[in-house]
DNA sequence: AAGATCTGCTTAAACGTTTAAACAAACAAA
DNA sequence: TTTGTTTGTTTAAACGTTTAAGCAGATCTT
């Protein structure tokens, strides 16, 4: 790594003072002559000088930089709003360091200690579900973050989500008006709000068309485990024949190997099976009925938490804002079934 | 944001040295009391001490960070290997930034400043088209980097990816041996070598083999109007039926784009059409015939890749080391001509 | 008893910025 | 001419660390 350069070099190159550098690199010259200003302009890219942000932070307190805390990097669901947040924080002149959780307390703890012992300015969280402490302590630091895609009942906080009931509500209604009464779920096996919501609109939108929700209609598959438990949840209800008639996915990583296994016990979608899931995923195009979903849009989730953090910094203290962003069922093939 | 505790703050707290502390802190203790250690430790918990990576950096030159350039975080691809670096740089203490050039060059330009002011001490870098530049000054710095997946002609430098020619040519040797003889080619519209070699590896099988390489067999299309070129090539190839026998697909995300076309002009695959791609996806499984691929191991790029830069760190200056990952052809049922 | 060594701690400089305050010179106002 | 203001620049401190060097006091050597 060869010796940088600094504004000291390039102070002692011109025989001036380190200040007068700094101001005109900064466009802070109100008081220094039009000639100083270009020489020492010249000298800086003569000399190909290049600011060291980490000075600069330490010195101002800012970092121009976000951390981004989700689930899983990996996950097409999370890439993709990381993809939004990179731009639009750039937009801002920021950066964005990223960490997954894994859905671990620790890592989360592990993570935030991490990025805030590098002095991000602001956090975009998905938070893993047990984490609420971890938000009050940044909340007492007054480290301004936002929560995305899940939240917590007892936590006041910036956020920016869809009406998570409402949408699965209207998923499960389509259902039934296609034809479907015996509606199965797989949800995480989690007590998170946004699942928990999800559940509860579900159930909801059976009852309020007169059926009643059976226990066993609903699979649980854990995060760390999905592939066994997922597996397993779809065959005690559709092994060897199906004894529901439609399955809805709380997520694309459920819906993901939910219909791995529909394939496998190769079970006719939507005829013997309709489909619906949160999320997008190319893979839904591809199945032979493509799948109906939920979409949210990413761009506004992403979008939305960006402005909002940054707002948050901007103005100091704010009362905490909730964004809720629009989700809509786009309806395909795989909940049409033929008798209608 | 509320006051943050210092090492100056523990010192005043116990009216000692903050050299004192930050021996202690650091367990570079050679010459401090156990008492007075045993205080300062537990002064530190007590106060919360947090500290500042950006004052440490500042001082050490080091951030313990690393950067991250792919084309689009986004892209499963890459996003897949953000989360094994992430991972594997996590265990050696390091955080990961990362930023899409969008196969831009100017974009790549401005995200490796970006990165450079925050003083990372080392890129992982996806590069884009003709940024060979880019990276010489990189080599002048004496920043250490290492390339991913794509690699160029006239540049030494740490690269960890797989031998693209004999990957394609078998992907299209197997094509040839199921019974394939128009065999059709999409790849980015790029001169880049990981592509180029790719081309060189199918025309070689074809070659090989008695098949004279058509013009018309190789469908191009660009990064940013992928959608349009990749639908509009499929189609001369495709439409109203297929005059080639199968299709090779450079990456996943010009098959997902390809596919796409084969169902909506209904094509049977595999019997009208035999299809190979590079690289995994979801969606290839959920598609009625699942798409034989050529399988790269992203974990053992990433893990590679953040070996081989770490390395590089620490041994300050070393040769450029090239590490050939494995790829292996999974075959499924895109490729299983009935007739055979 | 005198020097040498060890022990436990402090001093102070450095990393590369920013910025309030000071200052000298030039100019304007009275 | 004196006083005041403006202009262009410098000084110096600060941000939170690390770390070489220094320095007393205690302990060991001979």
């Amino acid at each position: 790594m060869e010796k940088k350069v600094s504004i000291k070099d390039i102070a002692r190159h011109l025989g001036v003072s380190t200040a007068l550098v700094s101001y005109v690199l900064n466009n802070k010259a109100g008081r220094v002559s039009v000639e100083m200003a270009e020489k020492i302009r010249q000298a800086a890219t003569e000399l190909n000088y290049r600011p060291n942000l980490i000075a600069r932070s330490l010195q101002s307190g800012k970092t121009n930089t976000l951390g981004l805390i989700v689930a899983d990097i990996s996950n097409p669901f999370f890439s993709h709003i990381a993809r939004i947040v990179e731009d639009e924080a750039k937009k801002s002149g920021y950066t964005v360091i990223f960490g997954s959780s894994d859905e671990s307390v620790e890592k989360s703890q592990a993570l935030m200690d991490a990025l805030l012992n590098r002095q991000v300015d602001a956090l975009i969280i998905a938070p893993a579900e047990f984490t609420e402490e971890q938000l009050r302590a940044l909340q007492k630091k007054k480290i301004p973050f936002v929560l995305i895609d899940r939240y917590f009942k007892d936590i006041q906080a910036n956020c920016v989500r869809i009406d998570n009931y409402r949408a699965a509500y209207s998923a499960v209604e389509h259902l039934i008006n296609t034809g479907n009464k015996r509606i199965a779920m797989m949800a995480y096996d989690t007590g998170m709000r946004h699942i928990a919501e999800r559940i509860e609109g579900y159930k909801a939108a059976l009852k309020d068309n007169g059926i009643t929700p059976q226990e066993s209609w609903l699979v649980r598959a854990s995060y760390h485990h999905l592939e066994e438990e997922a597996t397993l949840g779809m065959q005690k209800l559709l092994s060897p024949k199906p004894v529901v008639d439609a399955f809805f996915f709380a997520t694309n990583s459920l819906a993901i190997q939910g219909i791995r296994q529909i394939i496998r016990l190769n079970i006719k979608v939507p005829d013997e099976l309709s489909v619906i899931s949160f999320d997008e995923a190319d893979a839904f195009d591809f199945f032979y009925a493509p799948i109906t979903y939920v979409r949210q849009s990413l761009e506004d989730i992403g979008r939305n938490a960006v402005q909002l953090v940054l707002g948050s910094i901007a103005r100091q203290e704010t009362a905490p804002r909730e964004v809720l962003v629009d989700a809509g069922l786009i309806i395909r093939e795989s909940t049409k079934k033929q008798h209608l």
